[in-house]
DNA sequence: GTCAATAAGATTGTTGACAATCTTGCAATC
DNA sequence: GATTGCAAGATTGTCAACAATCTTATTGAC
C-alpha cells in the first residue's frame, strides 16, 4: 500500500491518553485488586467461566483480561490448564527484587536531572513521614504504602514513561513480599535511613550516589526479607 | 475451598518447560519475524482478519497472538482501531535503551558471580570475532547478530530467568535501532573496544567494573545512534 | 477548489456453541 | 489400604455470527 508511505499515520498515543477503561481492563483491575487483597491465594485457579458469570459477560473479554494480568505477572496461564494466581519461588522473588533495584536506581539517577523544585519538596515530606513512623509498631501498612508511592513517584517524574510502567508492574508482583521486608521495626528503621541517605545525595545533586545508595539498600532488603522465608519452604508464597 | 490448603498445587513450571508452541504463539512468532525482517513497516496496520485468512484460522487465536505481541512491544493495540506495528519516537527509543543498559549492567554483574569456565571461553571467542570484523565494511549484520547473541548469552547464564526474558523483549523492540548505532566502521570499532574492556574486567573478577563499562557504553551508544536521526524527524522509525 | 456532511464498507468487540483436553471421583485390582 | 483405570463433569481452545464503531469515498454546499 503506497498510501502508507505518503500519508504518515496519526499518532493516536498523543491524542487519547485518558481513555475510558475497556471491559477487559476493568475486569483485570478488579481481579488484580482481589489478588492483592488476598481474596485469591497464590496458586489458586481462576476459571474463566466463573469470572464471566461474576461480571455477567462472556468468556471472550475474560480471556483478554487474563492475558493482561499474565503480562503484569499477577497470574500465570498454562495451556489447557488455565489461569493460576502466581506463586513465586524464593529464587524468582530474589530475581525480581534484583531487577527492581537496578531499575529503581536508574529512575533515581534520571530523576536528579529532571526534577522540579516542587518534586523535591514532595519527596522530602514523604521521607520525613517514613522516618516518623518507622519506629511505630504495626505501621507496616502505611510504611509500605508510602515507600511505594515514593518510588513510583520518582519513576513517574524521571521522564522515562516505559521505566515507570515496568516499575509499576514489578511492584505489583512483589507487594506481598515487600511487606515481609518491612514487617519489623528494625527493618523499617534501616529502610528509612536509606531513604534519608538517598535524599541527602539528591540534594547535593549527586545522582550516582543517590542511585548507588538505593540499589545497594534494595539488594540488601531483598536478601534480608527472604532469609526469613528460605528455611521454611521452597515456595515463598505469602 | 479448603482443599487448596491441604494439597499444594503441582508446580507445572518445573514439569513442562519445552512444551510445544500453541497456535497463538506460533502465529505471534511468525508476525514477529515478519516485523523484524521489515515485511511490515512501523505504523502499518495489522488487521485481525487478514492474519486469520493468511494462516487459515479464526480471529480468536489471532487476537491472542496480537496481545502476546503487544506485551512484547512489537505492536500496539488501540481500542477500536486495531493493531499497528510499533513506531517509536526518538524519546521512546532513548528510554528503552536506557533501561536496557541498566539491565545489561545487572546481567553482567550477576554473570561474573555465576560463570562456568566454558562460559568465559565462549564470551572470549565472540568478543574476538567482534574485534576481527568491526573494521570490515558492510559487516553490520554479522556484528549486530553477534553482539546480540553475546548480550543475551550473559542474560541467560546470569541465572536470573526473568531478567533474560526482559532483555530479550527489549532487544526485540530495538534491533532496528541498534542496527543504526552499529552502521559505521567507527561505531563498530568503538563498540568492540567496550566489549574488550568489559571482558578484561570480567577476567579480573571485577563485576562492578564490567557492569559500569557496559552501562556507560550502552548509554553513549544510544545517544550517538539517535543524534543522527534527531534532526530529521520526530519519529525515529527506521 | 476546499471543506463538511453522509453513506457504504471495513474492522474490532462481544457472544454463544462446539470440540478437545484436563480434572475429579469412583470402582476394581493388587 | 494404596494404586491403577475408567467415566462423568468441568474447563479451555476454537469457531462463526452479530453488533458497535471506525474509516474511506462520495456527494453537495460554499
Amino acid at each position: 500500500m503506497a498510501h502508507d508511505l505518503l500519508v504518515p499515520a496519526l499518532d493516536w498515543r498523543l491524542v487519547a491518553e485518558a481513555r475510558p477503561l475497556s471491559v477487559p481492563e476493568q475486569v483485570a483491575e478488579r481481579i488484580s485488586q482481589a489478588v492483592l487483597h488476598g481474596e485469591y491465594r497464590p496458586g489458586q485457579r481462576v476459571p474463566e467461566q466463573s469470572i464471566a458469570d461474576q461480571y455477567q459477560i462472556s468468556r471472550g473479554p475474560v480471556r483478554e483480561a487474563l492475558r493482561l494480568l499474565e503480562s503484569e505477572g499477577v497470574i500465570e496461564i498454562l495451556p489447557r490448564r488455565g489461569a493460576h494466581v502466581t506463586s513465586l519461588t524464593v529464587r524468582e522473588v530474589t530475581d525480581i527484587f534484583n531487577i527492581r533495584a537496578a531499575l529503581a536506581g536508574l529512575s533515581v539517577r534520571l530523576t536528579c536531572g529532571n526534577m522540579q523544585p516542587d518534586d523535591l519538596v514532595q519527596i522530602k515530606s514523604w521521607v520525613a513521614r517514613l522516618s516518623e513512623i518507622c519506629a511505630t509498631p504495626d505501621a507496616t501498612e502505611e510504611y509500605v504504602a508510602i515507600s511505594f508511592r515514593l518510588s513510583l513517584f520518582m519513576g513517574r517524574i524521571c521522564g522515562n514513561e516505559r521505566l515507570y510502567e515496568m516499575l509499576r508492574s514489578l511492584s505489583r508482583q512483589t507487594v506481598r513480599y515487600s511487606r515481609l521486608g518491612l514487617a519489623t521495626r528494625t527493618r523499617r528503621q534501616r529502610s528509612a535511613k536509606t531513604w534519608r541517605a538517598m535524599l541527602r545525595a539528591m540534594e547535593k545533586g549527586d545522582a550516582e550516589g543517590a542511585s548507588r545508595t538505593l540499589v545497594g539498600a534494595s539488594r540488601d532488603a531483598a536478601i534480608r526479607c527472604l532469609e526469613t522465608e528460605t528455611g521454611k519452604q521452597q515456595d515463598a508464597a505469602l
